[in-house]
DNA sequence: TATATTTGTGAGTGATTACTCACATTATTA
DNA sequence: TAATAATGTGAGTAATCACTCACAAATATA
């Protein structure tokens, strides 16, 4: 990636995240950017993918954060680290951008991405199995639903959202 | 309200739960509705009022829908219903557009609606206070984000998401 | 019935859109 | 150093955008 390259993601990444994919246009993000708009298509066949290609770095950068959890062998250890990963980089304000990208593509490209959680989501289940849950995965999925729903709130409700709390009950709730 | 103000009106409905609203051309609905695209700003003054005169719409619908739940006095009930109301009202596939616009233009707009729920919130805070839970306005939003993702799941996902094996989860948790 | 008001049409507007392309500059390789 | 390739520019393009407006039809009121 050249640096003109790297700008430009940064910035559809920044104004993809505040303003939407489709309501950003080609012309707003070279001028954010600080190249020609024909950069743009130089790098990328067009403007869906520049969105793919910052979906992509997405995917790469929530497996790594992922990575960890699921060699964890400690059942209760799985579910703890899931929840306090979840928490702590929703606390990033540098990041939330990025993270606010990804709830936002969902709704306006409508693919819920199931395969990025997906071995997040068999460790949970299998953690989930071992502490004598009846039903591991529905549990699993219930958890990851929470954490997604929490984050709807946290990254649209304007008046302070403080996550703690919440982090801090489901915690208890799964006896953490 | 008029007939052809009605076609246009659930036209884009239709439109902007499917294709998102700065995505969905005021020509399109025209198209859709069957009507010139002069008579959408003879009734609307733009796009935007168009699209406001459906959240309000929506908004009427959703105090509805909560009405008979504000007003419960057993606390057990108060949650029972809210999570019956909310699996029902999924799975009811000729709304489903109109849920998922909701869903949509929170993340379009960036407005979370949160005085929408604001009576719910406050009858759940409530039932869960009565009922000696330690945090009732916690559990109450943690209750409420967590039926957030379990839609954002249900509405995106493809693959056919069943959500009655999580709301009886849910309801197994809170001992209904 | 005569008049006024509301409802509806569709061609036309300037602005903006994603994208192209001929050309210039910089970096790499032989 | 000379040639080749990669990176970058910005004016230009057809299509589409939200929106206007002169006018016609239908409806309500007198």
């Amino acid at each position: 990636m050249t640096e003109k390259q790297e700008k430009i993601v940064n910035a559809a990444l920044e104004l993809f995240a505040r303003e939407g994919y489709k309501a950003t246009s080609t012309s707003k993000i070279a001028k954010e950017a600080g190249v020609s708009e024909g950069l743009i298509f130089r790098h990328y066949e067009n403007k869906e993918g520049l969105l793919e290609a910052i979906i992509q770095q997405g995917e790469d950068r929530i497996k790594l954060l992922f990575a960890d959890i699921v060699l964890e062998t400690d059942p209760k250890e799985v579910i703890r680290k899931t929840i306090d990963t979840f928490s702590k980089v929703n606390k990033k304000p540098e990041e939330a951008d990025f993270w606010k990208l990804q709830y936002k593509i969902k709704w306006e490209t409508e693919v819920y991405g199931e395969h990025k959680v997906e071995p997040l989501l068999k460790a949970l289940a299998k953690a989930f199995e071992e502490l004598g849950y009846a039903q591991p995965l529905i549990e699993a999925q219930l958890l990851l639903s929470t954490m997604d729903g929490l984050a709807t709130r946290f990254y649209l409700q304007k008046t302070g959202f403080d996550i703690e709390q919440h982090i801090e009950l489901l915690k208890k709730k799964y006896e953490l």
